[in-house]
Parts: structure tokens; C-alpha cells; sequence
DNA sequence: GTCGAGATTATCT
DNA sequence: GATAATCTCGACC
């Protein structure tokens, strides 16, 4: 099946809410994608690529339909699905799924968690969940240890802004992420991190 | 349930 | 030297 490589040459932003409820296979895990977010590249003051190609955002302007790995808060590995044509910087951020497949393995590896919601809510632990390292970043996600089933129908989906994201900007003008109501592994962080836009201040609730 | 602060290191300026 | 697409834990409601 050819993994529509036109579907995925396409900006990220059209991607992504195609990718909920895609199945997502590691070795023997398997991922449904209940959450994910969009990033545009060098038109993205919240992307890796604004400020240009670097060693690390590599992957992310390479072909599409890849795996673009990275490492964050010296602690913390996230994976993306690289959309737009070969040297377009563009990427899907995989936030949050639920382990379908191999549940007991995801969960070895995911000792902190303590409920099958837990397995995959975030980024971070998505990538733990399922086995995935910086070792994978490049990697086809329809060969090898990966394969990326699309649903025939478009899931239901919500759009919100975008979580964790600082510098310019902020982003919350850049409503680009996307997740499916109601599902319990979407990760619950509703907290904006830095400089929260305090609106007014005279009460109102 | 929500809110707030700290930890920790690869990558880039 | 500063930054970061985050997570965990503790306090409070």
C-alpha cells in the first residue's frame, strides 16, 4: 500500500488531524494516535526549524512519511512524522496515544505509569512507550520496525492551542494541535506554561 | 480534580 | 552560557 507519500507531502497542518486514530506499529506495539500537533517549519517561530537547518532538525527536511526524533529537557526523546515534499521543513508532533498492541510491553518499559491511559500521554512517554530512540530518527515509517496504518475515516477531532511552546509569539496563535474529544489518553495538560495572557484583571470571574 | 515549581542535559548562540 | 515541542512530584480545592 502505497503510504499516500502525496498525502504526506502536504503541509503538517493538513496532516495531522488525518493522523487521529491512525494505528502506529513498533515491533509489536501498537499505537492508536489520539493527539498530536503541527508544526510548519521555518514559518513557525515555534517550530525547531524557524531559525533554520541545523544537526538536530535534519530529518525534519527530509522525506516525508519519515520519523523525526529529537531530544529535549536533557531528559526526554520526541518523535514527529516529517510532512512536505524533501527540504521543506514540516513535522507532525506524536503527543499522545493509546497502546492498542502489546500492552504488556509498553508497560515494562513504562514503569511510572500505573493505568493503560498513562502509557502514551505525552510526547516524551509516547516514545518511551513504544521503543522509540534517537537511534530512529530518519527512519521510513512504513519499513522496518514501523508501519502507519491511516483510518479510512477521519476521526473526530478538536483543535486547540498548541502546549508547552515559548519564544515569540507565544502560539497560542497557532492553533495547531489536535486530538480526539473525550478520549482518556489525551494528554490533560491544559496548563500554559510561561507568560500566561492575563486578559484583564478587574474580576470577572 | 487543578496549580505551581524543580530537575536535567543535548543542542545552539 | 542560555535555552528547551517535558515530566514528576507536592500542595491545595
Amino acid at each position: 500500500m502505497v503510504l499516500d507519500r502525496e498525502f504526506f507531502a502536504q503541509p503538517s497542518v493538513e496532516v495531522a488531524p488525518r493522523l487521529l486514530g491512525a494505528l502506529l506499529s513498533v515491533d509489536d506495539t501498537v499505537l492508536r494516535i489520539t493527539e498530536v500537533e503541527a508544526y510548519l517549519g521555518e514559518v513557525d517561530p515555534g517550530s525547531h526549524a524557524f531559525r533554520g537547518r541545523g544537526n538536530r532538525n535534519a530529518a525534519m527536511y527530509g522525506p516525508p512519511g519519515h520519523l523525526y526524533t529529537y531530544f529535549t529537557y536533557g531528559m526526554h526523546t520526541c518523535a514527529n512524522v516529517v510532512c512536505s515534499p524533501e527540504g521543506v521543513a514540516s513535522g507532525v508532533l506524536l503527543r499522545a496515544g493509546e497502546v492498542v498492541g502489546a500492552v504488556a510491553q509498553a508497560r515494562a518499559r513504562r514503569l511510572t505509569s500505573k493505568s493503560d491511559a498513562d502509557l502514551a500521554r505525552g510526547p516524551a512517554l509516547l516514545c518511551v512507550a513504544l521503543g522509540i530512540t534517537l537511534a530512529d530518527g530518519g527512519a521510513d515509517l512504513d519499513s522496518g520496525r514501523f508501519r502507519l496504518d491511516l483510518p479510512a475515516a477521519q476521526s473526530p477531532c478538536e483543535m486547540g492551542p498548541r502546549t508547552g511552546v515559548s519564544g515569540p509569539g507565544g502560539s497560542a496563535e497557532y492553533p495547531w494541535r489536535f486530538w480526539i474529544p473525550g478520549d482518556p489518553t489525551v494528554s490533560p495538560y491544559k496548563r500554559h506554561r510561561p507568560s500566561r495572557v492575563e486578559p484583564v484583571e478587574t474580576s470577572e470571574r
